[in-house]
DNA sequence: TTGAAAGCGCTAACAT
DNA sequence: ATGTTAGCGCTTTCAA
């Protein structure tokens, strides 16, 4: 039980080699006699050896570098939370060499994505983080990292199925599917139910095709009326505000049982759903502060949570265990997709570090 | 950008002094003269050092044992996760020198739990984590430990509020709160809600009296008539199965409208919850196989995870950062009250090693 | 007060 | 084929 760490010194002693030997041995890299390489074996065996993957990291003093690729972040709360994953991440895998540089394209211009790629230094890189929040010209991206061997991982949205690529994120079908399973099982009566696309539409925004998709595909299974569920697309406007759009377009109204705002903007809405309709359920995305505030007051009935800050750190953590350790990329890394409500909602923020 | 990684050599040459006088100067060892401490500072404050934690511990050959003291496991999936977790922790902290040993008490049986702790070999042990899931001699032991000068660390059951000592765990009072929250949500019409203990009850154990006191003040609030909520414990028996005894209570009938069960049996007795009375909210604890299979049937409602794995590898990993790192031991570290259901089930369990 | 040197576990280049 | 050696970043001891 008092067992003392075993290293290659004590392997070399007790199987009468040297370290070198022993190293060798342990890494198959041959030049072993048959009869040493079964004393060390030997050796190996009765000893329960863990090497120090520490040391092993002391030699490296290469610096990786990471560049990530996301939307500007303005006041975009989503978006500064996934920068607050990325600190962590560089703070916790600086040590080990892993740095990063953030370059941000335009959320409300698909090309930008695009031109943002163009314009990375690709000697500078080793490999990239990117969020492919549009389809367009995603593909091509793809392909192009991976002629030039570049290791790219994807985060946020899962980019077109045929690209070969890590990804870490959530599975947005099902993200769906979990909204209409919260609906079904709160609303205390059957009745008309919202779909709110602010922003990005199913048409231009995989993730959003992905998460309509979900909802309705539940909701048909349960039998309900495909008639009651509407869908409606809004963007941020200079002229006229969500709500006036909102209330313009008749959507809501006392016969509306619930709503679900498929991007992070609920905070937006919820209030004039709510007033219009004290009965509906509200589902919308994320525990950014202008939503928690409105899930504590009990106007959002429900959140789910797309935790853009362990994405980031995920990200980073995978590069590391990738680049030094020597580790595969894992193919897919998906997070769970935790609900938060009026009662839960302090323990899930609990803990995190800088609050969003 | 291309900013090289600065170590201590780096320093020393920037400030032509030698690395065991920089050494000194970033410990504050002292006997350094004022003229070099003010090149050293100087040269500190324009590159951003960030000392390598790796390459400390190097030096440290110690062994670190960690006292584990649990329930006996037996075929119980709750605390067999509590083991997988204290493992992977092992296996990722071990290159830190960082051991564990089990001990294991009756969960039957509230004496065994201090006379595990005194079985203890105490000159074998650099810290202790505890699961006090009993109130009985706790204090006695917490304060033991506390003039041996031993760290020790509750986790799964905060030890009675006197007792100054680290926690890790959930708040069992928000938790009791989140089960009437999600009752309150998704219950269709109010009726009469039933409170299970099994096994444990809130007179001896402090996490059961916790719980139902959550649960409680949240529909009070709520303005729910308070002689609507029965509670009712029950033993495992050799005589007679759970069902059998909840059979004879009569306590389950149509008129149910929830049930919540305040330990991880819920998979026990929901089928024949279920089956008196199909509209019953059934709420119950652990992503446990048996558990997690009836969520998936529609049996159970909701399954709050107490997520034993993350608590005793936080175990495992705060003692780390304490033991090797010197980081003050966290007074608390709350885990979060997530709720399982239907659709987020998969997502939930993925990505966890080692299903339970 | 200061610098030089050894050593932590592991690897890789270099002798033998 | 095998052992020796140097060095990664940091700490600590020892000599000056």
């Amino acid at each position: 039980m008092i067992e003392k760490k075993m290293t290659i010194k004590d392997i070399a002693r007790l199987a009468d080699v040297s370290a070198g030997t022993v190293d060798r041995v342990l890494h198959n890299r041959g030049k072993v006699s048959a009869d040493k390489k079964a004393r060390i074996d030997q050796v190996l065996e009765e000893i329960n050896y863990q090497p120090n993957v520490i040391a092993k990291t002391l030699k490296n003093n290469k610096m990786y570098r990471v560049a990530v690729l996301m939307p500007a972040i303005g006041q975009d709360a989503y978006w500064s939370r996934a920068i607050q994953g990325l600190d962590e991440g560089l703070r916790e895998f600086g040590s080990f060499g892993i740095t990063a540089t953030v370059h941000h394209f335009a959320v409300e211009d698909p090309d930008s994505i695009y031109r943002a790629y163009e314009a990375l230094e690709f000697d500078g890189f080793d490999c990239i983080l990117l969020a492919p929040i549009f389809a367009h010209n995603i593909e091509k991206i793809f392909r192009d990292a991976d002629s030039r061997g570049v290791p790219i991982i994807a985060f946020n949205t899962h980019p077109n199925k045929q690209v070969h690529s890590a990804f870490i994120g959530q599975d947005l079908v099902q993200s769906g599917r979990v909204a209409s399973n919260l609906i079904w099982l709160s609303q205390k009566k059957k009745g008309r139910i919202l779909l709110l696309h602010i922003d990005e539409t199913p048409a231009s925004a995989p993730h959003i095709a992905d998460k309509e998709i979900g909802f309705k595909s539940y909701l048909s299974e349960h039998g309900y009326d495909p008639s009651l569920v509407t869908s409606l697309a809004m963007n941020h406007d200079d002229e006229r505000t969500l709500v006036q759009q909102l209330d313009d377009s008749g959507a809501v109204d006392e016969e509306l049982s619930a709503v679900y705002i498929t991007t992070s903007w609920a905070y937006e809405v919820a209030a004039y759903i709510k007033e219009k309709c004290s009965q509906s359920i509200i589902v919308g995305y994320d525990l950014i502060e202008p939503n928690t505030h409105l899930l504590k007051e009990g106007i959002i009935t429900f959140l789910i949570d797309q935790n853009p800050y362990q994405q980031a750190y995920l990200g980073i953590s995978t590069f590391c265990d990738h680049l030094i350790f020597g580790k595969p990329l894992p193919q897919e890394q998906l997070l769970p997709l935790n609900v938060a409500f009026k009662e839960n909602l302090d323990s899930v923020l609990q803990g995190r570090p800088g609050l969003s």
